[in-house]
DNA sequence: TAACAATAAATCGTGCACGATATAAACATT
DNA sequence: AATGTTTATATCGTGCACGATTTATTGTTA
């Protein structure tokens, strides 16, 4: 028995299950906005910056365009986002929030991080836990990407 | 501007990236072993104790059966598990290890560990705080769960 | 400027996740 | 024993992820 091999000595694993629950906490409050996990990502990103093009999109999450045209191209049917080719680069979807995707926004700050935290408050964690958390995930991300 | 909303802020976020990444460096090691993550998760559950239930699989992993079930037939079509009808529960699903499955324990254990060391050598975090991140996660899990 | 290389998106195929439903066997109750 | 309920697994449909390929446009270089 490899000791290496255990499911319980494996941080990925509770890297994946952590996400998957957390992920599971968000889609009924997200389902009654309409959306998914993934478009709620999309979302922030516009929120914080419109009119992107798709690569920027992509790179700012991380993910690759054969993921997230197909994102969009949902999104753009839900009459959340619009797309545009690009005026000085033709090559470029430029992706911008329709009226329904800004209002997007205050449903999701009145919902999410009241929802949230109410399903997360049996955790122990506290604050500075989050956020020593948070600076980790963050050094593996960076030794990973790319 | 919602502060609350912003990328930066989620940590969520960094846990659905992290475990695209860590599973993304597994991709190659699994890929020479013919595998997936998912299916690597299974067999360690199965290394651990063979001849179990879809729903014990499903349980430890803490997925449902309508995940497992394809992924134990993609596995038993790959000849790395097979499948008999419980004698006692004739409901049930009794999953085993093929010798080609057991034989993939020592590959795994060969390939594995050393691989992903080398590509999280990088990272700057040390052996505590990976246990002091498996603890925290453990505690979000917990929280979660059912 | 004509040919070639690089880039932005899109498309295709496969494998998860998961909600919803179906089916068969076991269990429980009348 | 007949009926109803629970349980174990399977099936179906949708939406990601992602490797591989394709198409259109831009840029680069001979």
């Amino acid at each position: 028995m490899h000791t290496e091999l255990q499911l319980d000595n494996q941080v990925c694993f509770r890297l994946y299950t952590a996400t998957r629950l957390i992920t599971q906490a968000y889609t009924p409050i997200l389902t009654a906005l309409g959306i998914t996990y993934p478009q709620y990502l999309v979302l922030m990103v516009l929120w914080e910056k419109d009119n992107q093009p798709v690569n920027d999109i992509a790179h700012r999450l991380l993910l690759e365009t054969n993921t997230v045209t197909p994102l969009l191209q949902r999104m753009e049917k839900l009459g959340i986002v619009s797309r545009r080719k690009g005026e000085q680069d033709k090559r470029q979807q430029i992706v911008s929030l329709t009226p329904k995707g800004k209002e997007l926004e205050e449903e999701a700050f009145a919902q999410i991080p009241s929802g949230m935290g109410e399903k997360l408050s049996a955790c122990p964690l506290k604050f500075e836990d989050y956020q020593r958390l948070a600076q980790e995930l963050d050094s593996i991300i960076k030794t990973l990407k790319k």
